[in-house]
DNA sequence: GGACTCTACTTGTCTAGACAAGTCTATGCA
DNA sequence: TGCATAGACTTGTCTAGACAAGTAGAGTCC
């Protein structure tokens, strides 16, 4: 029998439902051949592609894996087992419940050194727009954000009201994003994020680095610095 | 011939190629309405169900916000901005051509604190199982694993050989995974940790935590802890 | 003015059938 | 034995039409 009913859900919820708990429980060890559409059409008397919907949105799930002349077959599941969604730091604050201040530090042009002109993709010594910004929750130092930004794809960077608005957002609503690069890594902050976050020059902190690009150059470079003690990424996954 | 359009592509993907790049070249902004399903199918001289596939597909991605009776909207794209996907460590090393081995420093029964029962939901005091195992890519240590699993969910885990198949890889294919939560934190590693990885005491760390629940009850607690100098998590991100 | 209904438009879903294309196996032939 | 081929089965995709359900606006009645 099917074990929890599903009353007045759509047929493709249910046959997708039915797969997904089989798969809970075990009935398909990974790697496993599963019932093949014609099967399932059969099975829940629904059209094809009813059932081919189900199972496409599955495999969109990263559940099953499918070949064409083969078949369906349960997909070892670590490869879904976790992903983690990166927020804006002043949505996660406020979600809390609490209230997040930027302390503006720096926020101006520069001319930009040979390897941080090379990862902009500008010349070398040309001039790149540079801020420095200390985010706190409830008056306590949780990120130092140290960030360039190229010019020639945000040209109204400087004007921008970085007390208002975290570079993160301003940049999404005033550039065409196309791809990001992220790293997440443990070091020991520099000297000056040791002093603008308040804490121990070997205190471990949590160091995010990211890279987003538009289509034809780069946007920015942000390094932002959390203190280890004060701050980490949490997730859940649930198939 | 034909540029970087579309080829010869299905249809459904021509539909969807074309929104995905009208929404990168900013033809439609945050919020802005988008073309309905019946001027789509006009344009592309298709049916229905194809660009209903094709718009469905873009929601799931979380391109768009469809709502019935009105419309579909361009999403905003922070929304989406970042995931980041955690992979099996095993897997890792061996796609980056390396060797991996596993030191188990540690597979037995133990019984459990308090604090440790009750993340495990088992009696205090109860027997749990517990393994210690330093990985190493090309002989250099690069995970400090310290992990506890709940026997009831995985009884046979002290049989496992955890020098040929990960306890994460083992606990996959032995146990029925319904839920799982991680936290990534940057930590000073333990005395311990320290000397099994070779490093300095306060070196910083990059430290995982994950607990994976089967429906009914936690399986496993893991905290893998990675020397900062030589690991750090990448991910990147394109619409 | 305020509340109601009617209508046009939108997305959400399903059906029955069709053809294409990929894979595997059994069969027959050299 | 070795190889080519014909079925059988699988997934991938599309079509044309249908009904349901939700929203928004125009018009109507009190």
């Amino acid at each position: 029998m099917v074990s929890t009913a599903s009353p007045a859900r759509a047929p493709y919820a249910r046959v997708k439902q039915h797969l997904k708990d089989g798969l809970a429980a075990g009935r398909w060890p990974a790697g496993a051949l599963m019932p093949s559409e014609a099967e399932l059409v059969a099975a829940f008397g629904v059209s094809r592609m009813t059932v081919s919907r189900a199972l496409r949105e599955l495999q969109a799930e990263g559940l099953v894996e499918r070949t064409q002349g083969v078949g369906t077959f349960a997909a070892p599941l670590h490869r879904v087992s976790s992903t983690l969604t990166l927020h804006d730091l002043h949505d996660e604050i406020v979600a809390r419940g609490h209230v997040h201040a930027a302390d503006v530090r720096l926020q101006r042009a520069e001319p930009a050194a040979p390897a941080l002109a090379a990862q902009l993709g500008v010349a070398p010594g040309s001039t790149v727009f540079h801020a420095l910004i200390v985010h706190a929750e409830n008056g306590q130092p949780l990120q130092c954000e140290d960030r360039y930004v190229n010019p020639a794809e945000a040209p109204g960077f400087l004007a921008a009201d970085l007390t208002r608005i975290t570079p993160t957002q301003w940049l999404f609503q005033h550039t065409a994003l196309w791809r990001a690069q992220y790293a997440i890594e443990a070091e020991r902050p520099t000297a000056q994020e040791a002093r603008l976050l308040g804490i121990a020059p070997d205190a471990p902190c949590l160091v995010l680095v990211r890279r987003t690009f538009s289509r034809q150059a780069p946007i920015t470079l942000a390094r932002l610095v959390h203190p280890g003690q004060r701050y980490s990424l949490q997730g859940e996954f649930q198939p």
